[in-house]
RNA sequence: GGUGGUAUAGCCAAGUGGUAAGGCACGGGUCUGCAAAACCCUUAUCGUCGGUUCAAAUCCGAUUACCACCUCCA
């Protein structure tokens, strides 16, 4: 049984999905007006990875992940580059979509954009002022936060602290429109320069919250399982998705909302962030490790917890995942040397380890836990790798799930590696001086082939060569 | 000020009452012509102080340090 901590509880729930082997699952995406950082995209491993492990235990993920094309920050780069909003939106969708390949996060079943749902913003809109929780100011539209009785309840914070602190921010000439300092935007009317829409209010645009609540309701309908982002979105972001969605529908919006944790950076564990300004954008980090390596970095941490970003912890990563590709490609060594049919023994280990590892998993995705299973797991295989008799199904089982269980944390042990001729007769004629005891002349074909990226491995069963 | 979080070996990190998982690094060993890979062995009393208990890293209280949210932010 899968138990999810949820934030709104504060609680760890037993989960249970509204229609069975079904998981609706919306995760806040990015404002598309620079590059994502390492931050931005641990949030994005972080979800890739709890879904995938809903995947690999049965489930079909319906996963919706918003692209923000729209405000001012766009608008800023717009300017700075000398290209159309349009044009900024285009371009960092198409990096997102290609660092996050890189990463091997898994495309949400659909990325919807607030620019093509205007429309429906605007009806979900008047349906809430219809309703009372909404009212027109001055080209504005504002939600009465106050009006929503549990509003609060996700960040766990009181109303009148929340009034207390916005009102001891300085009075702008928004604030001025508002009945309450808490109430927050739904439609903003347009400023000089800035792209508009048509709306019963004036031209303008949507607040920053209304474009999650309509797209979540849009596609996954009413009440959703699972709602995902950053903790800092808690407040006010997703507090505001619930407002205006419990309004709207007189459902209860989401069912779990979970969380992820930040990306530090620096002596002092501060929070990555554009902001702070110290960030390291996921393109950059793309060009400098391997991309396996910088995956499994973000996976392999629990997602509540932070994560320090640095080249060491970087490197342990691609150790790591270096050790699970040996122990696959040294086991498949073994095919050439193996019996038909499978062990039943290592069929039933396989199973257990699986079983293991699921429990680990329930436990609200405990990495670490499933890890642990997964290096004895690979301990196992390793000694099968050296038995004196090997059978191929067996050696298939356990690759197989192996591959399996990398594939959660987003790491792809498949990829096919092969050699140019050169180098595979170089290994030949190793082999040939190796047979006349000729040291000198197979060890300096080695070291060659070492200065190449070629490592080999004399074994029993022959010469087993990998790629550095 | 309000609300949360974190502090475990050189590093990363599990662990929510019964005498500290796992990984990386280090050292020793086996195997090897030598290597590599693999395998085996070796390393901590859990921020500090006090309390509860037969028994606490785990519960309670206090304290220190750091982080985050309360304002755009994954």
């Amino acid at each position: 049984m899968l138990q999810v901590y949820n934030t709104m509880t504060r609680q760890m729930e037993t989960f249970k999905s509204i229609e069975p082997n079904v998981v609706k699952m919306y995760v806040c995406g990015p404002t598309v007006y620079n590059y994502i950082h390492i931050g931005n995209a641990r949030s994005a491993v972080a979800f890739d990875t709890i879904r995938r492990y809903l995947e690999f235990c049965g489930y079909r993920v319906d996963y919706i992940s918003n692209f923000t094309d729209i405000g001012e920050k766009l608008a800023r780069t717009a300017t700075s580059q000398d290209i159309s909003v349009a044009a900024v939106a285009a371009k960092y969708i198409t990096y997102f979509t290609e660092d996050t390949a890189a990463l091997n996060i898994e495309p949400a079943t659909f990325h919807p954009r607030a620019t093509d749902n205007i429309p429906d913003i605007i009806a979900f809109i008047e349906d809430l002022i219809a309703k009372g929780y909404a009212y027109e100011s001055d080209g504005d539209v504002y939600f009465r936060a106050r009006q929503f009785k549990a509003y609060g309840e996700l960040s766990h914070q009181s109303l009148d602290r929340l009034e207390i602190g916005a009102s001891e921010r300085i009075a702008d000439e928004e604030t001025a429109r508002k009945e309450d300092p808490i109430d927050f935007a739904l439609w903003k009317g347009q400023k000089p320069g800035e792209v508009a829409w048509d709306s019963p209010w004036g031209a303008g645009s949507p607040g920053w919250h209304i474009e999650c609540s309509v797209m979540a309701g849009k596609y996954l309908g009413d009440t959703i399982d699972i709602h995902g982002g950053g903790e800092d979105l808690a407040f006010p972001h997703h507090e505001n998705e619930i407002a205006q969605s419990e309004a709207h529908t007189g459902q209860k919006f989401v069912n779990y909302w979970l969380h992820n944790g930040f990306v530090t950076i620096g002596r002092h564990d501060e929070k990555m962030s554009k902001s702070l300004g110290n960030f390291v954008s996921a393109h950059d980090a793309l060009q400098k490790f391997d991309h396996q390596a910088l995956r499994f970095f973000m996976s392999a941490t629990h997602y509540r917890r932070p994560i320090q970003y640095t080249e060491a912890a970087i490197a342990e990563a691609q150790n790591e995942v270096q050790r699970f590709k040996i122990a696959r490609a040294n086991l498949l060594y073994r095919r050439k040397d193996s019996q038909a049919g499978a062990d039943s023994l290592f069929t039933q280990l396989i199973a257990d380890y699986r079983t293991k590892f699921m429990a680990a998993m329930d436990d609200d995705f405990n990495v670490q836990n499933g890890l642990a299973v997964i290096h004895e797991y690979v301990g196992a295989m390793n000694q099968y790798a050296v038995a004196k008799h090997v059978y191929l199904e067996s050696i298939i089982d356990f690759v197989q799930q192996l591959e399996a269980f990398l594939l959660i944390f987003g790491v792809d042990l498949t990829t096919n590696e092969s050699l140019d001729s050169y180098v595979a007769d170089l290994i030949v004629k190793r082999d040939v001086a190796r047979a006349h005891q000729d040291y000198a002349t197979s060890d300096g074909i080695r070291d060659e082939l070492a200065r190449r990226g070629v490592v080999l491995e004399d074994t029993a069963q022959g010469t087993r060569w990998r790629l550095k």
